[in-house]
DNA sequence: AGTGTGCCGCTTTTT
DNA sequence: GCGGCACACT
């Protein structure tokens, strides 16, 4: 009859009954590479068509990239001018935008600020040095972490100062002034008119809490709600949601608990839970058959995932082949790791005939890219890499948006800190420490401060200087309403003196900053010359182009030329994503799982889940590779293969051999491959390793270090320039004289605990005893 | 006021 | 091994 049963005859039975369901809660268990994305794509589309207002839909996403895909998507079944008008996005970004909306009611200008995590650290520093305490104890990404759990978890200041159990547990962890700080640190983003990532939805929780006519209008506005990712949301989203879907309960929840990553930031599996008991006449779907991977991978995948207790039960099976088995590859260092994944895709890319894009190296930290990119740069092998610094976080991209933001608001004071002097004006720390003291005493914003500065005894020209700037920003902010966000942002990259001072730098850095700040404008030009099918009338001004950036994360940068290359990036930024070849790498204890999450069942068992998040993003091939040496923090250390090896069912891999070092040949190996990976990074002197350094049958265990070290390092410190002549951990023996570089001489009383963490207690004449880790302390032998 | 230098701490993961 | 930051120098 119409598309609609065209479309939905493309679904497996459970895809389409999902799909199909149009009102009443809803909730569907999607196995990794089941098909959600299809299914929700399909559902809209069927709302749709079912003729629902696409005004009336909302669709929060995980990633705004993945929001603008889903209405490609959806805009290809029903339309695009039906597909733009869904409300659709990550929470953040919606609800900014809702805040924005009603943003009187709470107090805040209509253009608040939205603090990123750098802003928020700063402030919280500045006031842990004004309220005079000590910032070695109370350590501001740590602060930050307990404030920012606290609000997802929606206990506000005054819940924190309130609640026995929380200040207990401060006065035993000697931090007795969380809650002060924490007080004065929303009053900080209040005063600057701000909100940091997570107000922006206790903020919304509040909205909807303290203003019946605000929360009805959403819930009507809103008669149908889908959620992806459901098993990554916190308590606070999950209020909203259960919010907003209380006057219909149209609310459908997609996610797979055994994906479940970001507990971490407080996302919250029992929202799983919690939606069976808030709507027990829920439907439910389990979608189980995986269309991704080999037969290999799904059930390698499963036998990994077997091993966590908290779990929802389902079997994820697939039709497709059986495919190779999981290779597991062993590296002597890190190095040696990096080359040996650009080889095997540099030789998998010509025998397959495999585009670079294909593939994807994936990794625990960001810190352990950097192998990868040399090994991959030197056999001229295109790649991208996601996270790390992204583009809104280069300082002069901050700085830029800076400017927008003070213009916007000139109350935000963490942009008016970082621009007042950039460039150069001679306002200096002087100065603005009388500001910002001066402000902080009034119980006013630092440009208010600003207004009355004679009181803080500045000198006249100072004055001068300042007042100057004030102007500057004034005569931007007079045009905020009239001008579209390119040609007022444009404006003020010039009128700053931000765009000259980057030309004038020549050197190549220089020229690439330059040349940012043409991107940024661009991406500008872009948003101003997009219409609001809203409100078709309005022109895209700065403040909107603010909202909008805030919250873009570098998941949500694709652009054409980053097609044909290998991807590099977290483990947690592949979510969703999926590839040919996966390498999944540096699979060793304490780094995957990371040291960490050893403590408890359920911090492992979440980087279990993310290993099996890891393993299902192949589609054809998986490799995992560890490394037996590795720098970290300048340090060598020596590394055990990670327990999530084993814990695959052994039939579904392919080992390394056991007895030989990887350089001999033992099986179907690609001779230019290995040599390559041995060549450009050994000096003669570290080729002459003798064989049973690399001839330790597995498991590796670190406790002996091969013999061979030591020698190459005392024959080569160029290449370890870190351990020069110190002793190596296994030298270090009770009874024997020992140098420590600060202490001195000193005897070794006695040597506990397993490698690597081996602790050595140490009496020295000079400084009393003292208990050393071997792998940090620089010793050497008496 | 602006520039340079040495030291410290650091590595989970991100909206 | 690097970057951020405090302090000292010009």
């Amino acid at each position: 009859m119409n598309a609609t049963t065209d479309f939905l005859s493309e679904l497996n039975e459970a895809q389409r009954a999902a799909a199909a369901h149009v009102n009443g809660p809803l909730m569907v268990i999607a196995g990794a590479g089941s098909g959600k994305t299809r299914v929700l794509t399909y559902r809209i589309a069927h709302l749709i068509q079912q003729g629902v207002d696409p005004f009336q839909i909302l669709s929060l996403t995980f990633t705004n990239k993945a929001a603008r895909e889903m209405k490609l998507r959806i805009g290809k079944l029903v339309g695009d001018h039906e597909a733009r008008n869904i409300w659709m996005g990550t929470f953040h970004s919606i609800f900014a935008r809702i805040l924005r909306i009603e943003s009187e009611r709470i107090n805040y200008p209509r253009t608040f600020s939205i603090y990123d995590t750098t802003d928020s650290k700063n402030l919280i520093k500045d006031i842990i040095k004004e309220m005079g305490l000590d910032d070695k104890i109370y350590k501001p990404g740590l602060v930050y972490n307990r404030i920012s759990s606290s609000k997802n978890n929606l206990i506000g200041a005054a819940d924190y100062m309130n609640d026995g159990e929380i200040q207990a547990e401060d006065q035993t962890s000697g931090k007795p002034h969380m809650g002060e700080i924490y007080t004065a640190y929303n009053l900080r983003l209040f005063k600057a008119g701000a909100m940091d990532f997570d107000d922006l939805l206790f903020k919304t929780n509040e909205l909807l809490r303290d203003f019946p006519d605000i929360l009805h209008k959403y819930q009507h506005k809103f008669q149908y709600i889908l959620v992806d990712e459901y098993q990554d949301t916190n308590f606070s989203q999950y209020l909203i949601i259960k919010q907003l879907a209380a006057a219909y309960e149209n609310v459908c929840v997609v996610g797979d608990d055994a994906q479940s990553i970001y507990a971490f930031r407080g996302a919250n599996i029992h929202n799983i839970l919690n939606f069976r008991k808030d709507y027990p006449e829920y439907a439910l779907y389990k979608l189980e058959q995986n269309y991704r991977s080999t037969k290999t991978i799904v059930e390698a995948a499963n036998s990994i995932i077997s091993k966590n207790k908290d779990q929802i039960k389902k079997s994820v099976w697939t039709a497709n082949d059986q495919g190779s088995p999981i290779k597991v590859h062993r590296a002597l260092t890190d190095n040696d790791e990096g080359y040996f994944v650009a080889n095997q895709i540099f030789s998998i890319r010509n025998e397959e005939n495999a585009e670079a894009s294909e593939f994807a190296i994936l990794y625990r930290t960001n810190a352990q890219s950097r192998s990868f990119e040399e090994a991959l740069r030197k056999l001229n092998i295109p790649y991208k890499i996601f996270g790390g610094l992204s583009f809104y976080q280069r300082k002069e991209i901050k700085d830029l948006i800076a400017y927008y933001r003070l213009t916007c608001n000139p109350n935000d004071e963490e942009s008016l800190k970082r621009v007042i002097n950039y460039p150069r004006r001679g306002i200096g720390d002087t100065t603005i420490n009388k500001l910002v003291v001066g402000a902080a005493e009034r119980n006013i914003s630092i440009w208010e401060m600003i207004g009355r500065a004679h009181e803080v005894g500045l000198s006249g020209a100072t004055m001068h200087k300042v007042n100057e700037f004030v102007l500057l920003i004034r005569s931007f902010a007079v045009q905020l309403d009239s001008k579209n966000a390119y040609d007022l942002g444009h404006q003020i990259a010039a009128e700053s003196g931000l765009l000259k001072e980057l030309y004038s730098d020549k050197t190549p850095e220089g020229a690439a900053r330059y040349e940012n700040i043409q991107e940024l404008l661009n991406g500008m030009k872009e948003f101003s010359d997009r219409e609001d099918p809203e409100f078709p009338d309005r022109i895209n001004v700065l403040g909107d182009f603010l909202i909008d950036i805030a919250l873009l994360t570098d998941a949500d940068n694709d652009k054409e030329e980053e097609e044909g290359k290998v991807s590099l990036m977290t483990i947690h930024s592949a979510k969703g994503l999926e590839f040919p070849y996966v390498n999944i790498v540096g699979l060793e204890e304490q780094l995957f799982p990371s040291q960490m999450s050893m403590n408890s069942r359920e911090d492992l068992e979440e980087e279990r889940r993310l290993f099996y998040v890891a393993l299902t993003r192949a589609e054809k091939r998986a490799t995992l590779s560890y490394a037996l040496t590795r720098y970290r923090w300048g340090q060598l250390q020596y590394c055990e293969p990670s327990r999530f090896i084993e814990e695959i069912d052994e039939q579904y891999l392919e080992l390394p051999p056991a007895e030989r070092a990887p350089s001999t040949p033992t099986r179907t190996i690609d001779f230019r491959a290995e040599r390559e990976s041995f060549k450009p990074r050994y000096n003669p002197a570290e080729n002459q390793r003798p064989a049973q350094a690399q001839a330790k049958p597995e498991p590796i265990t670190p406790v002996a270090p091969p013999a061979g070290f030591k020698k190459v390092n005392a024959a080569s410190t160029a290449s370890i320039p870190m351990h020069g002549d110190y002793a190596a951990p296994e030298q270090i023996q009770v009874g024997i004289d020992v140098v420590h570089d600060k202490f001195g001489k000193g005897k070794v009383v006695a040597v506990e605990g397993q490698a690597p963490d081996v602790k050595a207690t140490i009496f020295f004449p000079s400084a009393g005893q003292k208990q050393l880790l071997l792998k940090f302390a620089k010793l050497k032998l008496a």
